[in-house]
RNA sequence: GGGAGCAUAGCUCAGUUGGUUUAGAGCAUCUGCCUUACAAGCAGAGGGUCCGCGGUUCGAACCCGUGUGCUCCCACCA
């Protein structure tokens, strides 16, 4: 078979993901394996997968992936969530487009348009989830208006609701006049901007023509003032006691109140109370008993209440409003002033504080148990304990939670009422019929349900319990298998929204944790460090960046640069890194497929062909008797020095996957990566296989290659959850494969033996050592040398003669006891070597680098003497430490006595 | 205004109870190679006042204090 000079990922990846699939292996059913639960958070259903999503996706397929191929039960339930106030906006601007306002629309009809939307574009994500190559459960997937979903949220409202844990209240809401909807506190952004200060005078009720000055940014309020406010220690104001002022141009006459939240500093020392449109006013006529005049409507125009320029929108009320009391003398002043905006989340309009009746959880003791379940530890925060104060503090300080939407798009509040205003809270309008007879004695009443819909957290927050059905099917089988999940990988941003509600959630209805970790990924950023969004047009698109590069080659650039918890700046550069990498991986396959054919079977050991057939990841190497340097000369040194590189590998096959494995416990992912690029890149691409390599057009045994084989297919089996597609093609191009990678069990990890892994360490110093000597006295490539060894173990080198004669291109080698002259010399711990050449050398360059290097060598050791010459440094350090410095020192003489000897030689 | 975090090579980051040779990796840069798996590659190299200052210690990138600069969260003074 000819295989292609570069990796091609478009066909692998369909054909793989299609085979996989077709196996079944991503569905589970629960079984007698212990199981590892993933819910993926669950992406608008409208929306397409940005990076956020790419990198968040992508860490819950390596977990995934990984635990299915380390004995777990994996299951990962895909699905997306109906979010409201972004679908909802999305519909209304379609119907726009195509000319139909929604409010010319029933509720049914706009739902069914909804809907229709969702269909049509709802595929979009799992389409990109899909490309992935995520390993979800497809016969899973949960979508949050879903028949039993929706149920569920009715159930957990109602049941909420008889437990007093939800109510109806009047209060001070963010409105957003676009959407006509209450925001949440969360769905607020501040912006800071310039705006402008407006003193205005109120003319006093007394016989003298008097007035107060008061500052306001906000004029057009002015209708809603109903008293002013003055700090009771100023006693610039003391005299004001029982005194009335009047509103300007609408001449309401209001009392002035006292009261210390009143900065003295501030603007005049006065303040307009406007209870209607200002938090702080709200609660300050809470407190002083004041009347509430609402003079804006809900859609942002002056209400009836306003009297003045009623039904004009409230900026351009604003601006009427200032041009009036300037002409009538009541603005004396202007001044620009730094304030900060609040904005809405979804339609970006100016959030308007308002009153309004919305539906309410009281959170303080849901708050309890979620705050216990992280202090104690029942829930891990990764990375570290970075967001355990945020977390804590918001639950310590957290308030009631409004619920109500004011949007069709959602589960509709289960409440009914008749038309006194009486209410009840029940699922159908049957049982509320029900409870208005037994409770009011009310017979068939007519009712109508409460119009608004929930928010959209309060129907994923049951999403680890309610994927399972857990709150429609309390106690079945399958949440008590899956339930509580292994791990849940979310953006820190909505660790309030979402995850600290989950837990509440989970504590309320399960009892007991709904995941055990949580695993914060950092925010995407561009290169330039700027968060990804629309409006910079800087968010690239995923299917483009798949086609362009691969979706192996995209979640390794991800996952790359991504350390756990931090930011990440992305950069296209790691995507191309990814490419090559599988570059590397398939240009080691062809390396491979060429010795396949010309394989030699080798008689005098021990494994032939037969051995391929060990593909069981129980391989050992030999009888396990290694035994360095023994009848390692003459024709047989090259298999000697086979078994060395075989014998190396093997060790560090175990040592990363051990190393793997712990760092992966710790959710190290980023890391795990590059220890596992660097094993396959450096030391089994770079290294490992150019020492076993043949001679050109030479064979090479059987017994090495099949080893080969194996360690390629562990390798691949390491990268897997990384790298899925290009890992399981190699895998099966590898050999003719029974089974499939993707569900290849990982073995046992064991221990390296550490004394081959440093004498691997040693060969290589010594290598490049030798051939930075040779760089640097401008020896070609091909120029060979003589090389002498003056060493105390011989036997390091002879073992392994034939890989380093061919890694320094030297035709042989020769152990001395002195200094050779004229050669250039290299040092590696305490050996020294001696490369001969016919070529001329540069005796001034070599002598200037040995000065380069006796100099800091004396400086070293000036500083160790240093150290061991401080009696309190030889009181106080641990033995070790002291005898490090020693051993430190004696090298530092050894080493600074070679260069010596070396310089003597040089003519 | 309150709180948290960060600052190490040109860039992105490691550095796991203070001591493993006067600090490591990847990318980028430079030099030499079209060596028959790979130029999307190979071989090598250079590059750091570990943010400034002070302290603790025999010893500090690491601990403490302080200053500076950045980031995030919370609160939201008209």
């Amino acid at each position: 078979m000819e295989l292609t000079k570069n990796f091609e990922p478009a066909a692998v990846e369909s054909k793989w993901y299609k085979h996989w699939l077709s196996q079944r292996y991503f569905n589970s059913k629960p079984d007698s394996r212990p199981p590892f639960t993933v819910v993926i958070p669950p992406p608008n259903v409208t929306g397409v997968l940005h990076m956020g999503h790419t990198l968040n996706e992508t860490v819950q397929d390596i977990l995934v992936r990984k635990a299915r191929m380390s004995g777990f039960n994996a299951c990962w339930v895909p699905g997306s969530d109906h979010a409201s106030i972004a679908t909802e906006a999305k519909v209304v601007g379609m119907l726009k487009e195509k000319g139909i306002d929604k409010n010319s629309l029933t509720r049914e009809e706009f739902l069914k348009y909804a809907f229709e939307w969702k269909d049509k574009y709802g595929g979009i994500i799992y389409h990109q989830i899909e490309r992935l190559g995520c390993s979800v459960d497809w016969d899973r997937t949960t979508f949050t208006m879903d028949d039993h979903y929706y149920k569920a949220v009715i159930k957990v409202f109602i049941d909420l609701y008889n437990k007093g844990l939800i109510y109806r209240g009047a209060r001070m809401i963010n409105w957003d006049s676009s959407a006509k909807t209450a925001l949440s506190d969360e769905e607020v952004e501040y912006k800071d901007l310039i705006g402008k200060l407006y003193h205005l005078q109120y003319k006093l009720d007394t016989d003298k023509e008097t007035y107060i000055r008061i500052a306001t940014q906000r004029p057009e309020t002015i209708m809603g003032d109903t008293a002013i406010c003055v700090n009771p220690h100023d006693e610039r104001y003391a005299h004001l006691k029982g005194v009335y002022a009047f509103v300007p141009l609408i001449n309401r006459r209001i009392p002035i109140i006292f009261d210390e939240y009143v900065d003295l500093e501030f603007g005049t020392g006065a303040l307009k109370v406007t209870p209607a449109h200002d938090i702080n006013d709200y609660n300050l006529g809470l407190k002083h008993n004041l009347e509430v005049v609402d003079t804006i409507n809900e859609d942002g125009t002056m209400s009836d209440a306003a009297q003045i320029y009623v039904g004009e929108d409230r900026f351009v009320a604003r601006k009427k409003i200032i041009k009036e009391l300037e002409e009538k003398g009541f603005l004396t002043k202007e001044e620009a002033y730094s304030t900060r905006l609040g904005y809405s989340q979804r339609t970006g309009v100016v959030v308007e504080p308002r009153i309004s009746t919305q539906w309410f959880v009281k959170m303080k003791e849901l708050a309890k148990p979620a705050l216990k379940a992280v202090v104690d530890g029942d829930i891990k925060i990764h990375p570290g304990d970075k967001f355990l104060a945020t977390y804590k503090y918001w639950l310590e300080n957290v308030k009631d939670w409004c619920i109500s939407r004011q949007l069709w798009w959602g589960q509709q509040i289960p409440a009914w009422y008749d038309a006194d205003g009486k209410m009840v809270v029940a699922e159908t309008l049957e049982e509320a019929k029900e409870i208005f007879h037994n409770q009011y004695s009310i017979l068939n009443p007519t009712l109508t349900q409460d119009a608004d819909v929930l928010d959209t957290w309060f129907s994923s927050w049951l999403w680890p319990t309610q994927v399972f059905k857990g709150i429609t099917k309390p106690g079945n089988q399958e949440v008590k298998y899956y339930y509580p999940g292994s791990v849940l990988v979310t953006g820190q941003d909505i660790i309030f929204f979402w995850v600290a509600r989950m837990v509440m959630a989970g504590m309320e209805y399960e009892k007991q944790v709904p995941f055990k970790d949580v695993y914060f990924t950092g925010m995407v950023r561009d290169k330039l460090g700027r968060k990804m969004s629309k409006q910079l047009g800087n968010s690239p698109d995923l299917l483009v960046l798949i086609d362009k590069y691969g979706a192996d080659a995209v979640r390794f650039g991800i996952m790359v640069s991504s350390p756990a918890g931090n930011d990440l700046m992305f950069d296209e550069n790691s995507l191309e890194q990814g490419r090559n990498f599988n570059n590397k991986i398939w240009n080691a396959l062809k390396l491979l497929k060429m010795w396949e054919a010309r394989q030699l079977g080798d008689g005098s050991r021990e494994s032939g062909d037969g051995s391929r057939e060990s593909g069981d990841g129980s391989w050992e190497s030999g009888d396990g008797s290694w035994e360095t340097g023994v009848g390692s000369t003459g024709h047989n040194s090259q298999l000697t020095s086979h078994d060395f590189a075989i014998h190396w590998f093997q060790n560090r096959l175990y040592k990363v996957k051990s190393e793997v494995d712990e760092l992966m416990k710790q959710f190290r992912l980023s890391e795990a990566l590059k220890t596992i690029y660097s094993l396959i890149w450096d030391d089994f691409c770079s290294w490992y296989l150019e020492w076993i390599k043949p001679g050109f057009e030479q064979p090479v045994d059987a017994n090495t290659y099949s080893k080969t084989i194996n360690y390629f297919e562990e390798l691949m089996q390491l990268l897997h959850p990384y790298m899925p597609f290009v890992t399981e093609e190699i895998y099966h191009l590898l050999k003719e494969q029974r089974d499939d990678l993707c569900v290849k069990q990982f073995s046992a990890v064991k221990e390296a033996d550490e004394h081959i892994l440093s004498h691997g360490e040693l060969l290589k110093q010594v290598i490049t050592a030798i051939r930075d000597g040779r760089h640097k006295n401008q020896l070609k490539p091909k120029e060979i040398i003589k090389l002498f060894i003056e060493t105390d173990n011989k036997e390091n080198y002879t073992s392994i003669e034939s890989i380093l004669n061919k890694q320094v291109n030297a035709d042989g080698i020769s152990f001395t006891n002195k200094a050779i002259a004229n050669t250039i010399v290299v040092a590696v711990e305490n050996d020294k070597f001696y490369l001969q050449t016919d070529k001329e050398l540069d005796t001034l360059t070599l002598k200037e680098d040995l000065l380069k290097d006796l100099e800091h060598q004396k400086g070293f050791l000036a500083s160790v003497e240093k150290k061991l010459g401080n009696a309190r440094f030889v009181q106080n350090a641990r033995p070790e430490v002291i005898a490090l410095e020693q051993k430190k020192k004696a090298d530092a003489e050894d080493r600074i006595k070679t260069i010596e000897e070396s310089l003597s030689t040089i003519s």
